[in-house]
DNA sequence: AGCCAGGCAAGTG
DNA sequence: CACTTGCATGGC
């Protein structure tokens, strides 16, 4: 077991754990005081969080822990986590001149004051993309719980300390399960969604190589070659797995907010309200901002 | 009991 | 192109 600590206190803007694992934006993480994870609550400010990391050393798969402390980043896994934490948070983002280029208005001031240091996260992109296919019309901590299903049925396992953990399966694994085996973990109409876009991914039909690159509205619709994936969980995709920092998802806590503070960027359709909404949250880090904005607003009661 | 949840695919006009 | 319908499931 390796471990280490790093110094979130220097980083420009911060950090916030719980604000950036438990917002929702990845399911790929767990709370190891076996807690709810549906919203934030005051006692996961120091709680520990696990993952299982497929691919990152040759040959078998890592388990990296990790809590914030007293302004510290701390983590004990079966590798060396500095490398792999900072690419995940997205440690090098600098949320102050992210702020900067977001438009002053009362409901982004008060979403990024109450969760400053939440920063978006980069994900692996087949679990990312699992994860948001399994998110139709489903709740937070259902999408986070069919993701534990998953890993528990299908991933491979990893021993440690006498525990045994799950990382996100393959490809391969899902692809070779049946929709049956799959409406058995509760994943309902979705079962076949992901069942047949992992077979996209493990015969190499459709993957992320052919969406990374991509101007970002070219990307949203190469997104959609996936089965289960439209405007919505593409952009979610984009953003949290493919580094598109300016995809606004509009999922029905935006589509409220729009309603209530936005009405003037309603434009009938998706690619054109997404659009307004984009440049009303400032263009190039927008992702940003509607991600501060639903954590906020699904945490107000 | 009905309504809702980080919507999408398929069919129709 | 826009619009409608069907789809699983658990929590409130």
């Amino acid at each position: 077991m390796d471990s280490g600590s790093i110094p979130v206190g220097d980083l420009a803007g911060g950090l916030d754990l719980q604000a950036t694992l438990e917002s929702g934006q990845t399911f790929l993480w767990r709370r190891d005081d076996g807690r709810a994870y549906e919203t934030a609550d005051a006692t996961g400010g120091s709680a520990w969080y696990y993952t299982v990391v497929v691919g990152h050393t040759e040959g078998r798969a890592d388990v990296v822990r990790v809590r914030q402390r007293e302004g510290m980043l701390e983590w004990e896994a079966t590798t060396d986590a500095d490398p792999l934490l900072a690419e995940r948070l997205r440690l090098g983002d600098d949320l102050p001149a992210i702020f900067a280029e977001i438009p002053d208005d009362p409901l982004l001031d008060d979403a990024i004051d109450a969760y400053r240091g939440l920063r978006i996260v980069d994900d692996p992109f087949f679990p990312c993309l699992v994860s948001f296919i399994c998110s139709a019309q489903m709740r937070v901590g259902r999408i986070h719980g069919m993701q534990t299903a998953l890993a528990r049925e299908f991933g491979e396992t990893v021993r440690l300390d006498g525990e045994t953990y799950h990382g996100f399966p393959t490809p391969d694994r899902l692809a070779a399960a049946t929709e049956a085996d799959l409406r058995e973990l509760g994943l309902g109409y979705r079962a076949p969604y992901v069942q047949r876009s992992a077979e996209l991914v493990a015969s190499g039909e459709a993957t992320a190589e052919d969406v990374r690159g991509l101007d970002y509205e070219d990307a949203r619709e190469a997104m959609q070659a996936f089965v289960g994936v439209g405007d919505k969980v593409a952009d979610c995709v984009l953003m949290f797995s493919l580094g598109y920092l300016e995809a606004v998802p509009l999922d029905t806590w935006i589509q409220t907010a729009i309603a209530d503070y936005y009405p003037h960027c309603e434009k009938g359709s998706y690619a054109e309200t997404s659009r307004a909404l984009r440049a009303e949250f400032g263009g190039e880090f927008a992702g940003y901002a509607q991600t501060y904005v639903f954590h906020y607003l699904r945490n107000q009661e």
